[in-house]
DNA sequence: TATGAATGAGGCTTCATTCAT
DNA sequence: CATGAATGAAGCCTCATTCAT
């Protein structure tokens, strides 16, 4: 299937690059790894992408999630959701947040996770606090969702690991109802 | 006096190699790296643990903490006091379980971090939960716990990377009361 | 007008070349450096020339020098102009022929550097010696214009690489004038 | 002959990449031929040097040479018999001046390759001068010898290339004492 | 025809590990 | 016993070149 077509031998590598990245980190993965899964000569990664750290920029970059859609009280339900239920098989598995912890070493990893907590999460969960301490609790709220993102998917303690939203839906409206100071759902209407 | 420095060295090395995989992951470390910095040839570390895995395994099993001295209601206080107050100088600045979750890539580290988390927190928790569903809630706190190590250690959200106990005293109050089912105290006594 | 495309491009390529092989030389000059110092596509060259090897032999053909103009016996005070002071911004502002030395592990490069030197040099040398010896004489005095040519350009001895036209005659009178055994003139008229 | 021998080592590779580096340039020559060459694994070469441009380094860095012994009036036939009648087998059979040219597109190697002209030949040649312009007079002997070698053993023209030192001595002598402005020797005596 | 996707060899360098001494 | 010389695989990346389109 050598297929001379730049933009799908690109996608393809940066496919490829994501679910390896995720799994592995960025320092057990090697570029010949990603080419070999996508099917294509490691040449080609120096090509399209400059090198292994510019693929990893760019895999890294859009992780997609639309958690903004639906009503404001679901909010925490539907982040929830987000990290722990959806199929993140692209990702090896895991939320690309969770996964990206394993590359934590490398500062540029670390400023890419900040801003994916910060934009995607913290923000968001801010704006909906009722009180003082905005930040605080909604980065309490957010470290909340990654430690069960983290527990679930790496970890994989038992319970966590076999929970069904319904199993979590009471615990995730009275902790996010009183972090944030106000009624929240704890499960998404279908 | 042979012994003496033998196990000297070895002491040595593991507190390097400690160290060293906590800050750079296990793949980004070197085996003389760590050697380099106890000060010695990077030959010992196979003759004193056979491989740079196995040295890593015994760098990770012995992580300090005495949390259940103390009073039962201040368990969650301690345990955060452990995760995020504490001085893990010797971890690079982390909690070993934050740090290792960079070495997640590896089932063995993965299996310690889970023995870890559920011995030394979800077990200790589970027996403090009134009522049903006792591993999920204390799995459900253990999350929130290990959530914010990361947020605060490894991501450094703004809030959260400046918080003393004081200003998380009262959300951990709320809402480990809440997961427990049962008053727990925020922050403990001097 | 293909065909003007054709030989524009060309000739862009080979002005490339001969800046760049000069400046770097062989191998340290890539085919894909001097095609986008061409703005053109690294195809091309070997579409047009076959090899970056025979592109540098064509580059190396032609050194544009017209020294047999002129009186007699200004002939070396003309060759050491053309060794030192002319400006041979083409070729990286040192003379082809010294440019080239970079590129004399290659026997090719050496055959053209030897080609070059006799036919240009020596042999016209040559005819203007009185008595005996007049290979070797001849040989002697280009010699030392190639040697004047390195000192000024590539090592950068300091009286040299600041030397006038004029501070330089009496000793091209004197020495050439010894060497041919006959009397030069140490600078051209203008 | 795996010996297992440090200082031999070492030594046989520097003496394996002197004789590359002549032969082939810094470019041209890769790390596993010296190895190669030297019989010893590649790796050794950075244990031991750090890296390839610290090796060429060691191996630029000396180059022996005792012109200093000897009457002053004798100096130039010296070196002129350094330059052109010594056997250089381990430069390739250049003198390593001439040969380290084929490397001057790295300033490391010009800087190296101007120490050495000026501390061994014009430094030496400027101290024997009679008269004004010291520093240029050495410089355009200095030149003529190394032209001499590159013409003799770069370039190979006819009659420098066979010339034994008896044929050379007249015009040493002439060009020597017309330059340094004093009477010196075509020819060191036996 | 000419653009550029693809290739395979090889560049320097670092790795974990073994084996003489 | 311990030092460190040696190794071979593999790391990222660039090279000259070919071959579809």
């Amino acid at each position: 299937m050598p297929t001379r077509d730049r933009e799908a031998t690109r996608a393809r590598l940066l496919e490829a690059a994501r679910l390896r990245f995720a799994r592995e980190g960025y320092d057990a993965t090697s570029v010949r790894d990603i080419a070999r899964d996508a099917g294509v000569d490691a040449t080609l990664i120096f090509r399209y992408f400059g090198s292994k750290k510019r693929l990893f920029d760019e895999a890294a970059a859009d992780i997609p999630d639309n958690l903004l859609d639906g009503p404001e009280e679901e909010l925490v339900a539907r982040m929830l959701g987000s990290v722990v239920f959806r199929d993140w098989a692209r990702y090896g598995g895991e939320h690309p947040l969770v996964a990206m912890l394993r590359s934590s070493a490398h500062e540029d990893a670390r400023r890419r996770i900040r801003e994916e907590v910060c934009t995607t999460y913290v923000r968001a969960l801010e704006d909906l606090v009722e009180g003082e301490d905005a930040a605080l609790r909604a980065e309490l709220l957010s470290a909340w969702l990654v430690g069960i993102g983290i527990l679930r998917g790496v970890v994989a303690t038992p319970a966590l690991a076999e929970a069904e939203p319904a199993d979590l839906a009471p615990y995730v409206e009275s902790v996010a109802s009183a972090l944030l100071g106000r009624p929240m759902s704890g499960i998404p209407q279908p």
